[in-house]
DNA sequence: TGACTCATGTCAGTATTCTGACATAGATTG
DNA sequence: CAATCTATGTCAGAATACTGACATGAGTCA
């Protein structure tokens, strides 16, 4: 259409793409969230415990991939609302391990189903082999976004 | 590894790496934005108005996937600064379309050189085929978690 | 025509995340 | 052993995006 040449095309564009699809998962993982009154970051928080018991912030953090003060924030409500909880001392260094609480795990239960749910609406219309294969894809390109981060 | 039942497996989750995905490539956008002082929907907001002149506020804000009032703040922001021009008064409705300035333009050509160079970057490790399978597999997804958006 | 619905621009306040900074614990290195 | 580096937890302030709300213009429909 306009100017072409050295342009990044919307319409062709993987990494427009790939922001439009991040940005509607994240809209239907908030729109069934929201009735459990948890945002994506908090049910991310309590499903990496679940998988992960012991995680620290920061290991937190990078799961769920925002900085370690905003982890930080969140850990703090959740512990003070008794979803979970961490020793008052670091067993070994500074990292506190964090786990989750009864009460987590059972907050967790339901909003897990919900998600569940948006994960397989997503793949509802790719085969076995088109999922690996999407699998595959964006494994790659994370390694090649990642990679060269330094060495700009 | 411990409960796998009805749970969201973060290592097979298509939707966790998708999540991933996407926060490498804002990373790596960040990254090489900051230099030239914008922010990721900074660039999209100018990238939009080089590629469909006369785009309104809110759709901008729907093709940079925020809020019409996060992107009436910005395009404010760079009406004041000379990068953008809206008319005082709505041509049709109360759609102001937005343009470009030369300095807008000008801006925007950096810019445009920086992020094209992390999504070569992105596709570095794949053919030309597996960049068209990535492409219709995230179309795929994207359609089948708008379609039943309000079918909840 | 008049009531209704819908999309838009915009203001205000809230919430969330980020950057900057500091102190501390462990590992590395000379 | 001392210096340095790296990672961590945490506090504070700034930036960014969001929800709520209101008024306005255009289309629909009875």
């Amino acid at each position: 259409m306009s100017q072409n040449g050295a342009g990044v095309n919307l319409e062709t564009s993987l990494g427009y793409l790939l922001k439009e699809a991040s940005s509607a998962l994240r809209v239907a993982m908030e729109e069934v969230l929201r009735p459990l009154g948890m945002s994506v970051t908090h049910y991310s928080c309590l499903e990496l415990l679940a998988q992960r018991p012991g995680l620290s912030n920061s290991e937190l953090a990078r799961g769920a991939f925002v900085t370690r003060q905003s982890m930080n924030v969140l850990l703090q409500a959740l512990e003070r609302d008794g979803y979970v909880t961490r020793p008052d001392e670091a067993p070994v260094g500074k990292a506190l391990p964090a786990r989750l609480t009864p009460r987590g795990r059972r907050s967790l239960e339901k909003a897990t189903v919900a998600v569940r749910s948006v994960e397989l609406r997503m793949l509802a219309g790719l085969t076995e082999t088109e999922q690996s294969d999407a699998f595959r894809l964006l494994k790659s390109m994370i390694h090649s976004l990642r990679d060269s981060d330094d060495a700009t």
